[in-house]
DNA sequence: CGAGTTTGACCCGCGC
DNA sequence: GCGCGGGTCAAACTCG
């Protein structure tokens, strides 16, 4: 099971979202259930609202999530001291086991402390101590801390699972029932009793389905209990039948979707395709037009920037879903609803606990009766319910083309607009992004620039966070950058920098930002990607410091929102070669044949270090140790002149792993024993 | 006390 | 309209 305790608005207060497998749904539920009673008993200003229930049938997960609300609503800077964060903390804690993970989607870090406690003075929460008590519950609804146990521990291992197989998600079936919640009055969307929501994937011709929709559920799994309103939890024989019945069922049309879902992924891939030249064409039409204002040129010919990675895209189908709303289906209480339906592709889970539950819940908000009977309790909710009129889906329009194929920001190409074009041409050079990937085991590699963190994300899809910094070597400096370790392999780091310097550098800094501006300018003009093409554009620059990258996998990706320049540092033998537009120099000389440690003092070595250390630096041209500008200048010369000379640079690189340099980018290389939250499970 | 970091909140865009 | 994710702001905090 996977707690999750987060806090996004503070106006809508803590999020909570409770995992768990659907195998425990039972006491799921019944936890919930209490957990819910318990929140809403204690404090008439306290509630809990969204609150919602999810199947997913595919991983048999069951998920339960709401807001903790608070009125008026607590504003405290740091969650620590927020007591209905705190409070929500410990009594999840106490419902729950105490398996907490961090939301990683949201914005900043959220932790999660484990040992928290609240005073319970303090705490928001002052539940009535009868209220375990009340006969509602039977002593079997109590939490089960050990059944808690092993869920967490069935999740984790599941978990892995998903995350292994390339974090594809699919909802194969996806019940919801919210809509019975507090609010009566919105319940418009709450009609369609059984929503299909797999339209999208072409599998279903939504046609209305009717509120009566007799469906195949493939899984009841020990639900009709609660739903019948007997409550006899201990026959789930007959549903273990039930299901096996159901399987070859399942089989037939898990395989139907798969096939559907394949179909669908070349479709997506034919339009990104598509979708990918357009943007190349408009790219290089761009870059035309901005060279013919101003006279300066670099040498360019047509690109093929029609290299989208678009891997990344294979999993995220949504095989099919289905959302039903809790009340009517619950207010259904028929028999029928367990019989296959007209087309044996449709389930529905009215039988599942989570309805009787959900819908206690709500049963209990406006009436406090704690019967059983399926009376519901709203008025307003059951009229909705009732009303034939409604379970039609006005969705949006058909026929409208796929969303990005017209994206809105393309410039018109009127000749007119040639003013227009340039400044929008600018606005994409600022956009630009490089980013350089390199190992390191510091937490940022020291380009000679003043950087000022001003934000860190948990970005998706990455256990390491995102570090963002800002340029302070002026004020007003637009440069950023943003610094994370690569997912696959923690040893390299990856710094992306966007935006030109509007001061002048110092040496150091000299290299990665000419480099970068240099790639990123290359980018947007559309001219071929390839180290040479950064080394020759580089004389138009100012100062032609480059780093060296003959032996860099540059690769380009036009793919919006910015278009993205990535110089490899690494050498990596078993990288993938597909995604590379050039294969690496051939004048790499063989020192580059060892692997790389460690590039993290890229600049420190321009400026500090004794490049003489390598013998193939002493044999070419370079003068020994000198002040930093002449070095720099040096090497700026022989860079520019003998590509020979810039692979040996990068061995030089290497070779000065070990030693330690002033950093002159901050002292952040402290191990930083307070992570932002690791997911504990 | 000032500069830099931490981190919860806010904003915005996008997709559903 | 809402949920979600990326990016940024800025109050609170830390450090010298
Ligand atoms: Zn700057």
């Amino acid at each position: 099971m996977i707690l999750k305790l987060g806090q996004r608005d503070l106006s809508l207060g803590p999020f909570v979202q409770v995992f768990a497998p659907v195998c425990l749904s039972l006491n799921f539920f019944k936890t919930l259930f209490l957990f819910h009673n318990f929140v809403e008993d204690s404090s008439p200003n306290v509630s809990l609202t969204k609150k919602r229930a999810i199947i997913n049938l595919r991983h048999s997960k069951a998920l339960f999530k709401c807001r903790v609300h608070c009125t008026p609503p607590l504003l405290p800077k740091r969650l620590e001291r927020n007591p209905l964060y705190t409070s929500s903390l410990s009594l999840l804690h106490h419902f729950f086991a105490p398996h907490f993970c961090v939301d990683e989607g949201g914005t900043g870090a959220r932790r999660l402390s484990f040992d928290h406690t609240v005073d319970a003075a303090t705490s928001v929460f002052n539940p009535k101590p009868s209220l375990f008590g009340l006969g509602l519950f039977r002593s079997s609804c109590k939490p089960d801390p050990a059944a808690w146990k092993q869920a967490a521990f069935d999740m984790e291992q599941d978990d892995q699972h998903v995350e292994s197989s390339d974090g594809m998600k699919r909802v194969v079936n996806e019940m919801d029932f919210f809509g019975s919640g507090g609010r009566s009055s919105s319940k418009e969307e709450a009609k369609a009793d059984v929503k299909m929501e797999s339209e999208h994937q072409g599998l279903v011709q939504e046609d209305d389905a009717p509120a009566e929709a007799d469906v195949n559920t493939g899984l009841n799994l020990l639900t009709t209990n609660i739903v019948s309103k007997k409550s006899v939890p201990g026959d789930r024989t007959s549903q273990n039948l039930k299901d096996k019945e159901r399987v070859n069922q399942l089989a037939d049309i898990r395989a139907e979707l798969e096939r559907i879902n394949a179909e669908n992924q070349r479709l997506k891939v034919t339009l990104n395709q598509v979708n990918s030249n357009y943007y190349a064409l408009q790219m290089h039409l761009v870059s035309l037009m901005q060279r013919q204002q101003n006279r300066r040129d670099e040498s360019s010919e047509a690109s093929e920037m029609n290299r989208t990675t678009e891997e990344k895209r294979h999993g995220e189908a949504i095989v099919a879903r289905q959302f039903m709303d809790l009340g009517q289906a619950a207010k259904a209480e028929k028999d029928e609803l367990s019989e296959s339906s007209s087309d044996g592709r449709v389930q529905e889970f009215s039988g599942s606990p989570g309805n009787a539950i959900v819908e206690s819940m709500e049963r209990r908000q406006t009436n406090s009766s704690r019967n059983y009977e399926t009376v519901p309790s709203d008025p307003i909710s059951r009229k909705d319910l009732m009303d034939p009129g409604r379970n039609q889906r006005e969705d949006t329009p058909e026929g409208r083309p796929h969303p990005g194929w017209l994206p809105s920001k393309v410039p018109k190409f009127n000749t007119s607009r040639d003013v227009e074009l340039a400044q929008e041409t600018m606005a994409m050079i600022r956009k630009a992004r490089v980013s350089v990937r390199a190992r390191s085991e510091a937490s940022m590699i020291s380009d000679g620039c003043q950087w000022r963190k001003y934000g860190q994300k948990m970005a998706k899809g990455n256990p390491c966070p995102r570090a963002y910094y800002r340029c302070t070597m002026a004020t007003g400096c637009p440069v950023r950058k943003q610094v994370q370790r690569s997912a696959d392999d923690r040893t390299i780091l990856i710094t992306t920098y966007e935006g030109n310097h509007n001061h002048p550098l110092p040496p150091a800094a000299m290299a990665m930002a000419s480099t970068t501006s240099a790639a990123a300018s290359m980018l947007l003009s559309g001219s071929m990607p390839s180290a040479d093409g950064i080394m020759n554009s580089s004389t138009i620059l100012p100062k032609g410091i480059m780093l060296p990258c003959s032996p860099n996998l540059v690769t380009l990706s036009a793919s919006a929102p910015f278009p993205t320049v990535t110089l490899d540092l690494t050498y990596n033998p078993n990288q993938r070669p597909t995604s590379q537009l050039l294969a690496p120099s051939p004048n790499i000389p063989h020192l580059l044949g060892h692997p790389i440690y460690n590039q993290s003092k890229l600049l420190g070595l321009f400026s500090s270090q004794g490049i003489e250390h390598h013998p193939h630096l002493a044999q070419n041209q370079m003068q020994p140790p000198h002040p930093v500008a002449d070095t720099v200048s040096a090497a700026t010369a022989a860079i520019t002149a003998d590509p020979n000379f810039t692979a040996a640079l990068v061995a030089a690189i290497t070779s000065i792993i070990g030693n330690p340099h002033r950093d002159n980018s901050g002292n952040n290389n402290s191990p930083t024993s307070r992570n932002t939250g690791d997911n504990n499970t």
